[in-house]
Order: structure tokens, then sequence, then C-alpha cells
DNA sequence: CAGGATCCTAGTCGATACTG
DNA sequence: CAGTATCGACTAGGATCCTG
């Protein structure tokens, strides 16, 4: 039977238990996750290519400039898991593949819209401060 | 003077031209810039440790459990720079370092609020759908 | 006490080439 | 057409050590 009376631990382990057991709830945390999400680069442009109806693969590809096909992929994968769009397949030759959101990704537009909203009410104020901390460093 | 009749750029050229010209203005996009913050693993953290008033140094390194110095005080300098939180030195033997939220910092709390209260609402219908994908998949 | 400086690692992003 | 597979490049995060 070990002895614990003297194990010593630094700070660095506390730390690290620490990180490990709140990542392991962050990942949980349904707030994160949302924001995770959210400041996804390709999420909101993909979201919004879809808000004004369905779109095919290669179409979204020409919508979402500069993705790859790789990212494109992934990021339709991601909101498909999470329900936020629909992924329909076409028998034809050749085959098409057609996304379009879901009513639980329409509900993002509005959270979008006020997030967006507090941002560029406020982005002023913080580019004001940006000014004064640059300039008096 | 260069002839381009013939220039040809492949997909590639015209997505990564697309993409650089894209993440300049993504970087001055306030939609963007914001989640960027509020996604950021710490911000939230050192945000809230914070709203209830303000907190030193190791105080809010005890605080915010698993944080580094160094990701401590990058946070802390990122937030302060954009006019979320202010700085106050004391001098004193050892010196004294508070850090406390701003007006600008404090209106980001409903904020907040409002994408945790989405989260938590939404988030059973993810992982529902979550489930859905990942068991007839 | 409150950080700055340095080095290192692990995961992410994207290019490219290939397939049903 | 709608992807998948693989590989290299990059960089954010963290450990560690040091200082006013």
């Amino acid at each position: 039977m070990p002895y614990y009376g003297f194990v010593t631990r630094t700070a660095a382990e506390v730390r690290l238990d620490a990180r490990e057991a709140y990542n392991a709830n962050l990942r949980e945390c349904p707030g994160h996750q949302l924001l995770a999400t959210l400041s996804d680069k390709w999420v909101t442009l993909v979201i919004s290519a879809l808000a004004d109806g369905p779109l095919r693969y290669n179409e979204l590809g020409r919508v979402v400039v500069g993705a790859s096909p790789k990212m494109l992929t992934q990021t339709l994968r991601t909101l498909e898991r999470d329900g936020m769009l629909s992924r329909e397949v076409i028998v034809a030759v050749p085959v098409i593949v057609s996304y379009e959101l879901t009513d639980l990704g329409r509900d993002l537009l509005p959270l979008q819209r006020a997030i967006k909203a507090w941002a560029e009410h406020h982005i002023p104020q913080v580019h004001a401060a940006r000014a004064v901390y640059d300039g008096d460093r």
C-alpha cells in the first residue's frame, strides 16, 4: 500500500489536472460548443450561403470562395451531424447532392444577427480602446 | 509591358487569392472579431471571474484554474487592449496589480447570457441529431 | 508579486492527387 | 459530380526558467 504522506505536486502538475478536468466539462458545456461552432471560419459562410435556399456541393464551393474541398466537406459534415443542415442525395448521372438548412440551423440566424449587431454597435469603442492602448504603450 | 493574354491560373491559385482577400476583411469584420474573442478558451472564464469585482493577477490565476501564467497574461493583455477590462498598478512592496471589468466589458455579460440561453435551449436537439447521425452511419 | 523570454509539441489548415 | 486520402506547413498552447 503506497504512502502518500509526502507526495509533492508541482504547481504545473496541479494545473495540468485542473486543465484536463476543465477541458472535459468544457467539451460538454453547451455555451462553449455553440461558440466553437459559431466562430468557426467556414461555418458562418456556409450557413449564410444556405440562408437563401438549398445549394449543391460544387455550388457551395463557388459561393464560399476560398474553401478547399476538404474544409468544405468537413464543415458540412459537422453541421449535418449537429442537425444544422440536411444532406440529400439525388440519384442521377452524375449524382446530385443538395444541402439545406434545417429549422435548427435557421434558428441560428437570429442569434448570428444579434451578435453582429452587438459587434457593430460596440466595435468603435473597441477600436478606440486599441488606439489608446497602442498609443501610450 | 507584359502580355497577359494567355496567363493561366489554376483553381488553387484563384482560391489562394480569394482566401487572402477574405482573410483580410475577416480580420476587420466586427462580428468575427467578437466571436473570436468570445470563443477564446480563457476569455469567458476571466470575464466571469471578474464579474463579481476586481481581482489581482495571482487571484485570477487561482480562480481561473488551469491557466498558465503565459495564457493568463496574454488573455488579460488582449482584453485590456480591447477596453474590456482595466489594469491598475498599485505601487507597494510587493507591487499589486488589480484587474477590473470596464463598462464595455460588463456590456458583454448580457450577450454571453443570451448565447448561453440559446445553447441550453437548443443543445438537446443538437445531441439528438448527433445520436441519429452517429447511429445510422 | 507580476510577469517576460524561450523552446517545444500537438493539432489544425490547406494543397494535391486520386476514386466511386 | 462529390467527395476521400495523404502529406507538409504553420501556429497556438503550454512548460520552464528567469527578472524588476
